[in-house]
Parts: C-alpha cells; sequence; structure tokens
DNA sequence: ATCTTTTTTGGAACCGGTTCCGAATAAAGT
DNA sequence: ACTTTATTCGGAACCGGTTCCAAAAAAGAT
C-alpha cells in the first residue's frame, strides 16, 4: 500500500506538500507536476481511516431498514443510493431484520463509525429508539412513521386510505371488510386503517368490519378464508398489498371470482400487482422518488440547512381490475 | 467524544494499559476495575478509525450487488447478513443499478476501506473485472457466475434446468417454446439454456424453439403475445419468474388458460409463484442457505483456509398448477 | 532472606493523513 | 535598489488507538 509520504519521497517534497496538493492547497506549477506524475503511476489513494481519524467526520450516510426483501424498502433504498451518490455520500445499508433491539444497536454502530447522518426507515419508535437517537448527536430523518421529536418523512397514509374509502363507496360496495394490522405498526396499523373508516363509517346502508392479521401473505390467506365463510363481504380492503395477493389466493381457494364475487383493494403499489391477472387496485406510494427526497433531505441536515419537521410523499390510487362497479 | 486518553487520565493508569484491558492483555484485577468503572460511566468505545488505520484491517466484509429490487439478490443478502453477523463481521452492501462501470468503481472503493474481503453477486465478469480483482489483492467470491480464476457459488443453473426438460418430457409437452435472456449473463442465459436443450432436444416428436427476451416482465409480455401468435406452444419455459409472470399474463391477454391452453414454468422459486392463482412450477434455487455459504466460505477465505473453487446450491423443481399433463 | 521467574506497567514510537506556522522565495510596489 | 506583500514550502504536532520493551512489582523457589 502506497502512502502519502512514499509520494512525498518520490516528488522530492514533503508530505504536507503532497497533502495541500489533494486537498487545494497552493502549490506551485512545477510541484503539482511533479506530484501528479508520481500518484499517476503509484495509483496512490488516500488513507480513509487516517483522513477520518484526523478529520473526525465522514461522508457516509448510514440507513437502517426493517427487512430487505420488502418491495418498499427496497425502492426507497434505490432512491436513496442514486440520490446520495449525487451527493458523493456514500450509503451503508444496515439490516436488522425487524429486530427492534437490533435497531437500537444498529443506531450507536452508526454513530460509533462517525455516518455524517442517519435515515431510519422504521416499523415503529420506542422509548429506547428515541433515548439512542437522542444520545448520538447524529442528524436523523425517520422514514414512513411520524415523531415529533425527530424530522419525518411519511407517506400519508391517513389520506390515501381515506381516499380509496372513497372510491369504494363510489363503487357502491356497502358490505365492506377491512383486513388490518397491528396497531403498533402506527402508519400501517393505524392510520391507514383510521383513515378508510373515516370515509366509510355512519354511511347510511354501508356495513363495514374490521379484521387484522400478520404482514404475512400466508396469515392474510387463512384469516381471509375466515371473512369470506363468516361474513361473506362483497370487497375486501387490505392495509398492504402482500394482504391483498394473499385475499386473492383465498377468494380463489373459495371458488369466487374476482372481481365479481368479491372485490379486493391492497396499498402500495407494487409491481406485481399490475402483473397478476385480475390486476389489484391498490395506493401507490412512490418509495423511490421519497428515498431521492429523504437523502437531500438528510443531507440539508448534515449541513446545518432548515428543513421541514415532517414531509409528506405522494400517493395515487391505481384502479384497477380488481374492484368493480355494484349496482346495489 | 471520549478517547482512550480520557479513560487513562480518570483510570489514573497509561493509554497501554487500557489499550490492554481491551485487548485481551496483561492487566491486574484492581487495575481492571478502575478501567471497566470509569469505561461504564463514560459509554467509552473505541475510534474505529484509530484502530484500523493501526491494524491495516478492518471485519468488514463488503458486498457489490447488481440491484437492490430482486428476489434473488434480497434472499442472498439476508442469507449473507445473518451469517456474517453470527461470525462478528460486518456487511456493507453496494448497489451498482446495473452499471457494469459502477462495478468496478465498487471493487476498488470497498479495497480502500479495508474489507476483509469481497462478495461479487456479479450479472457478468468482464475483463476489467477480472483486472480490478486482481490489483487489490482481497479475498474474493463470485456468487452467481462461474470464473475459473476465482472461488465461485453458484446456482446450478445448467442442472436444474435439465431437470425441468426432463419434468416437461415427462407431462409429454412436445412443442416447447423457450423464452431466455442475452447470452451475456452466463448462468441465466447461457447455462440454463443449455440445460434444457440438453433434456429436450432431439427428442423424437418434440418441437422446441427458442425466442428471447429481456428479464422485465413488460418485455416478457410482449414477447409472450407474439409466441402465442406465432408459434402457439403448449408450455413456455421461461428463464426467470419475472418472465413467467409476464408469460401468465400475457396468456390472459389472450385468452388462454392456464394450464389448459398453455402451461407456463419459471426460474427461481420467488415466492409470489406461489401467491398467485395458478401457482408457477418453477426451479427453486435456496438463495438465502446459498448467502449463509457465501458468508461462511469469504471468512475462511480471510483466515487463510482452503475452500472449493467452485461450490453449487441446492435447487428444487416445484411442480405446482400453471403445468398440466397432456394426454398426446 | 535472597534469588529467580513471572506479571504488570508506562513511555515512546508508530499507523497515514491534516494543518499550523515560521522561514524562504517570488512577485509586486515604491 | 530596497521594501512590502503574496506564495510556497517543510517540519512538527496532532488525530486515537496499538504494540514493543525496559523497568518495576509481584509471585514463586530455595
Amino acid at each position: 500500500m502506497v502512502t502519502i509520504a512514499d509520494i512525498a519521497k518520490m516528488a522530492g517534497v514533503a508530505k504536507s506538500t503532497v497533502s495541500r496538493y489533494l486537498n487545494g492547497g497552493s502549490v506551485s506549477e512545477e510541484t503539482i507536476r511533479k506530484i501528479e506524475k508520481v500518484v499517476q503511476e503509484t495509483g496512490y489513494s488516500p488513507n480513509k481511516f487516517a483522513q477520518s481519524l484526523k478529520a473526525k467526520k465522514t461522508n457516509i450516510i448510514g440507513t437502517i431498514v426493517p427487512r430487505l426483501d420488502s418491495y418498499a424498502t427496497s425502492q426507497t433504498l434505490i432512491g436513496i443510493d442514486e440520490q446520495l451518490r449525487d451527493l458523493e455520500y456514500q450509503l451503508i445499508i444496515s439490516n436488522t431484520s425487524q429486530s427492534l433491539e437490533r435497531e437500537i444497536e444498529n443506531i450507536y454502530i452508526l454513530a460509533q463509525q462517525k455516518v455524517a447522518g442517519i435515515i431510519l426507515l422504521a416499523t415503529m419508535v420506542t422509548e429506547k429508539h428515541i433515548k439512542a437517537l437522542h444520545e448520538i448527536k447524529v442528524p436523523i430523518l425517520l422514514v414512513g412513521q411520524e415523531n415529533e421529536e425527530f424530522h419525518s418523512l411519511i407517506h400519508n397514509d391517513y389520506q390515501a386510505a381515506h381516499s380509496l374509502g372513497e372510491y369504494v363507496l363510489a363503487q357502491r360496495h356497502t358490505r365492506i371488510a377491512y383486513l388490518g394490522v397491528t396497531k403498533e405498526d402506527i402508519a400501517v396499523g393505524v392510520k391507514r386503517r383510521e383513515g378508510f373508516m373515516s370515509a366509510v363509517a355512519d354511511k347510511v346502508d354501508t356495513e363495514v368490519k374490521y379484521f387484522e392479521t400478520s404482514f404475512k401473505s400466508e396469515d392474510a390467506i387463512h384469516k381471509t378464508l375466515e371473512i369470506i365463510e363468516q361474513y361473506k363481504p362483497s370487497i375486501i380492503v387490505c392495509a398492504t398489498d402482500n394482504i391483498a395477493l394473499g385475499a386473492l389466493k383465498a377468494a380463489y381457494l373459495s371458488g369466487l371470482q374476482v372481481p365479481k364475487d368479491l372485490s379486493i383493494t391492497g396499498f402500495g403499489g407494487y409491481e406485481v400487482t399490475d402483473l397478476i391477472h385480475p390486476s389489484i387496485t391498490t395506493v401507490k406510494f412512490f418509495y423511490k422518488e421519497a428515498g431521492n427526497f429523504a437523502a437531500k433531505s438528510i443531507v440539508k441536515m448534515v449541513n446545518k440547512e432548515e428543513i421541514d419537521q415532517m414531509t409528506f410523499s405522494k400517493y395515487e390510487i391505481l384502479k384497477r381490475e380488481s374492484v368493480d362497479k355494484k349496482n346495489n
């Protein structure tokens, strides 16, 4: 490994002169040429650890993600990655495999690595999270969950679900099942449910029942089989697209035709929802664009610029084959 | 930020004593207690840059991946991540968004960061790749593509496709379309095709035609529409599950029933292939287990242990609803 | 109690880069 | 030609940890 001392010796100058050359300091044209020649011949590049040790900072942004095999996470990371590259920051991805303990641990690990900022894609934000995030003195951006103590970028779960509720009413569905998830996930478990109910509850001649499943499609299959047997809804509104896939499978297993016998909606706008038959009506969140925005925001925070405390990403209702219009 | 010098001062000992305490050197019980107390009170942890600068190595394994939104990549990374965590190595994920230039660049960047080893999930291995991998003097493991100069962990594309070909024959399909991808991808574009053809070519009364598409489902939809119109196969064997999803959509758009009018197979064993209707017959590769194995292997290489030059991961034919048996 | 062996400790050098500042040199001004 | 200003350069200290080795202390043997 070639060091700055080697380069200095080979170019016949001092280490500090090479350093000045590398960092835009005062160096004569002749000396520049001498150093350049040696740098090119050797392929020298500075030792990152030495630089960071001295500078006490890095150009690294850490992200903490709950899982690697989720569409929302992947797309968000792609957006973050693209934008950070443009801004000449390096991205570190820490996968916590949905362990809250690991999330806390990774917060401290990233701080130790002197990341310039942290983007936390959170499923939930506990007191321990908050304590850790305060202790480490690093700019933090939450993505996907809101919290009044930290800057947040969230998908407008409430408003999106409300819009979907309006669409379901406009399609004249009156016997509605809502298949949600645990309240511990504020965004998916609470806000989407509340938003949807705000649109459909208390409508005359409209019955809506809440059911709960996990995030796994296999559990959603079983739950939907129950719902079909016990409640016979004309539509099932699912809190995620993966749950909707499970509901679709259960409909087939029950001998029902979608959307004729049972309509189904999802949430997220995963690509596969347009590839299958029937294509699934869903709410599309622009995860990649959200990732782009998150990257820009965290860099602004690193540079001590002001950003909004809370930002909402866009959504779009994708009206597709899986919902029909009822005649009543 | 508390440094080792602060700890030493507070405990009334020398820096080198604190360092020995931290690294299992010779320290008396009394001195251990003094240091421990101060370390706990301050929450001190060593500066990673200083450690790495001195040690000239890290406990980081870098992975270079072509994309973040692929099932195979996600599962492999999850497997790598789990295993590395157990082995107390940190994982860095570098996403190259399918740019060969970025792959080369990231090889050098990771070397600069003194990663202990690199796992390269490659789509193809060019001369530039080989040059870079040789220059950086870091243990390398290729995953998903074979190359005789570097240790490789590959999915047995040839044998798996051969087995699938045998299954297709056993289901008595005689008018077969194979929908493949570019030959530049040796594993998916060459080996899978060759393996399948080795099973079905030259069979009496069996006609098999090769067609080509990109990895994108949308392109596969269009290509499949053409194939259905021009060749009317009884089965389409697709080089990936995403292509199979496209083929399934095209069958629906053509008014065909699967598997009655047209059978479809995929490759990879993505979860969604069992969620949709009809469930797709496919070859399942155990990506996560492959990731586990890759992590163990790279760590062995880092420790100068011998490993096999080439290792094959397992596969399994998942016989599902999308292929029926012909009566001929 | 004395001698030998083992354990413990601290000082200093080192890892590879950055930065300050005085000295030297060059350029500009009178 | 002399003075003032600007540019360039190199030496040394520093960033926070590790490690070597001589000296001191402790433990074991006679």
